[in-house]
DNA sequence: GTCCACTACTTTGTATAGCAAGATAGATGA
DNA sequence: TCATCTATCTTGCTATACAAAGTAGTGGAC
């Protein structure tokens, strides 16, 4: 009961600190690591140079990372386009309609490392849970 | 508009074959991978030894995954005792409620080696996606 | 010259994962 | 008896991941 008292004064004081609003977006995209794996991706193959989305696909999978389609990647590209993280451009083609390039804005810089961080918490965590579970 | 039709095609291959629905199943999973972290977590940490969810959080925070909270596992648990992972026993407590212990079933096993073998592939894609872009 | 196939992006609709918040309740000590 | 700790379950929301289908430009085959 009474750490339900001090939740509710910790989330008053975070509502009251403007400040600390990044704080708490932080901590709330640190819980949604466990979904948002493709966002830090899709920043990470963004990050070594200009790309379109169909071409991310490829890359993805040249990686292993065989589970993603377009209709994964498209939506986040443009919620991520909408935060800002990444700028785009739009440039013919040589075979078929206009791409649509992307790149990181700094924003999305710092967001990737944020994001690398993060993985590397989570990845080790796991990695030990599974790795002295061998028996 | 053929891969459509090919698409079509296997769809209807899978549902015919009804052996394939496994593969189908796994593939599903597979790309399910993003978010059921926490589920191969929670099945690891049971695979250590019978436990209850309230001491499955303090195991998974030892392991540095400190933004998992109860509302988070109970669903989960409950959710894998009716698919048959685990089996659970009620058992009183030396200070406080009941406990509810929880132990893998064979099917919980095999399962978690499955999710070691996905959580593998995923998690080696990501780490050489982030190195190699550390630039 | 009109199909077909490939490249490429967008939209729609859905399932469900993760989680905050709160309800419930046994045990214990002040 | 009241507060606190342990412990589980439930409710309701948001956003993620995704399949499926829609749109559209290009080029080759016939």
């Amino acid at each position: 009961m009474l750490y339900k008292v001090v939740d509710g004064l910790i989330c008053a004081y975070y509502s009251v600190l403007q400040d600390s609003v990044e704080e708490v977006n932080k901590m709330a995209s640190s819980s949604q690591m466990l979904k948002g794996v493709l966002e830090g991706c899709l920043l990470a193959v963004i990050s070594k140079g200009e790309t379109y989305g169909y071409e991310m696909i490829e890359r993805l999978q040249n990686y292993g990372l065989t589970m993603v389609s377009e209709g994964s990647i498209y939506p986040v590209l443009m919620r991520m386009q909408k935060e800002g993280l990444v700028s785009t451009v739009m440039r013919p083609s040589p075979n078929g309609p206009k791409r649509k390039y992307y790149s990181l804005t700094s924003e999305g810089r710092s967001d990737l490392e944020e994001f690398k961080e993060r993985w590397e918490i989570l990845s080790s965590g796991v990695n030990t849970l599974m790795e002295k579970g061998k028996v």
